[in-house]
DNA sequence: CTATCTTAATAATATATTGTTAATAACAAA
DNA sequence: TTTGTTATTAACAATATATTATTAAGATAG
């Protein structure tokens, strides 16, 4: 009997004697957080830009587990494919659109989180502006739909309704020691009837979109091409869930836009200018 | 013969006939990227505050792939773990500590990334203490070492050195659409002699540990408990590559610190007062 | 003991950025 | 023409920042 010695083998040697079982194997699937601005066909001439809402895309599932939930487009990563590679492929299918921004957002791999077996999910953030969510609300998968997204904090809720189906999710604001701090932030508190723990995914979704409009430009990836200053103001206090004063707001973005000399038409006021996104 | 209707089924009796090879199975490693401040034995006494570095912990690999090169510390996620969990074991095996501060960082899956099979591993970012950092040197892993790692953004080059070992890793800026947006953030330009894709690793700790030492308080992490004001100012100079000014850096972290009356000791000069951290 | 060196810490000033209120502009509809 | 409504800018106050200069408090060399 002779004890392992690694250095008695090359790196050629050891790799065809591996054992691909040796350790624990499991699955790795990619979810898609993917939002966008709910423009109201009835208002899309910005009569009422009040009613501009969140809106994330979920899909019906049609298989088990958790057959007939509302869910978060994904799927599994094929073997040759790179995380990026999978989620552009699921947007892709799910949406017909190939030049997203997406980022990744979090690994998510409690053991229990898939009742199949150990699946993890590699969840991505993407944005879809909102030109586009009109053209393809309608060329969408069956079973596919936009849910309006808001994150209400005093009554510790997050909502998720499409008009038919409204999901409540129950959040609380939890504290965590992490080495000499205190990290404060939102967290699911209870069991919602979304499939697996995609509340979870939307949540922290949501919580990275508010936290990265405040230092770059993304909402723009949300915008169409033009817009009004006081819609781009309005997204902000969607996303961030509190109102801003103008003045503010306009220096603040002055930087990241440009006049285009268009107007908005037919309003009872004022017309606005449109702007369009520069970046520099 | 039938056609498959999950409709047919109910999930427990889905369950029971589910095939867990049906997708393709892969293994899942942590790899932590653990930062701390190097204070030189020698100048313990902050005679010498310019000898601060930023120290990186790196262990030798004794097994194939890589056998002998330098690597984080990491390992596979076992089957009843969460990956938060699988994490803090390995931190606990590696430095002997538990309540570090750690934040999940990035996943990384490229289907090459290491040579044995589809391997994804998940990154954590960990801060010790620079009074920790000398605790544990001495007691160490055989085969650990802390490395300086410095970011040289003119020279292209990100630079990780225990004095015997150095590591020049290449990098470059590279920009890339992301939907309507052009990023431009550094990457690894060329191989390294650190094994898997940890130089890449490395840099994006390095890069999210300067992202947030900007919106946060994760720095003081890094502080040992009492420490003067020109030591925490040095410690964010060496994390964004920059130079700061004394009296804007004093107003600015005002908030996050409190006097504590003792002073600094033995220096050719005006003692320094030695602050606490305190969260507000 | 005094002058000098060194870093700590703050004062003082200019400049820039924000928050806020108020005024004016431009349209539709009454 | 007046009124309602929103857009846009002006004006000022309040804060915050950058920068330079000054003072403080020790060690050390002579």
């Amino acid at each position: 009997m002779t004890i392992y010695n690694p250095h008695n083998l090359t790196e050629e040697e050891f790799l065809q004697q591996y054992d691909p079982n040796a350790f624990d194997r499991l699955s790795l699937s990619i979810d898609t957080v993917i939002f966008s601005i709910n423009v109201d066909p009835q208002t899309i001439n910005y009569r009422k830009l009040d009613d501009q809402k969140l809106a994330i895309l979920l899909v019906k599932r049609s298989d088990h587990p958790f057959l007939g939930r509302w869910a978060l487009p994904g799927g599994f990563v094929g073997m040759q494919e790179t995380l990026d590679e999978a989620a552009r492929r699921i947007l892709q299918n799910k949406t017909g659109l190939d030049d997203l921004y997406m980022e990744q957002l979090y690994t998510y791999g409690a053991p229990n989180r898939d009742p199949r077996m150990r699946i993890i999910s590699c969840s991505y953030l993407s944005l879809i502006d909102s030109s586009k969510y009109q053209l393809h609300v309608s060329e969408l998968v069956e079973d596919s739909a936009w849910f309006e997204v808001e994150l209400i904090e005093e009554k510790g809720c997050l909502r998720i309704s499409n008009g038919e189906t409204t999901f409540l999710v129950k959040i609380e604001q939890k504290s965590v020691r992490k080495g000499k701090q205190i990290i404060t932030s939102w967290q699911v508190a209870a069991e919602s009837k979304l499939a697996f723990d995609h509340d979870a995914i939307i949540l922290d979704g949501l919580l990275r979109l508010r936290g990265k409009i405040q230092s770059t430009d993304i909402v723009f990836n949300l915008m169409p091409e033009l817009f009004s200053i006081t819609q781009l103001q309005q997204i902000y206090e969607i996303i961030l869930g509190q109102k801003l004063l103008a003045p503010a707001f306009r220096r603040k973005i002055a930087h990241t836009i440009v006049e285009t000399g268009q107007y908005s038409q037919d309003k009872g006021h004022r017309p606005s200018q449109l702007f369009t996104y520069q970046q520099r």
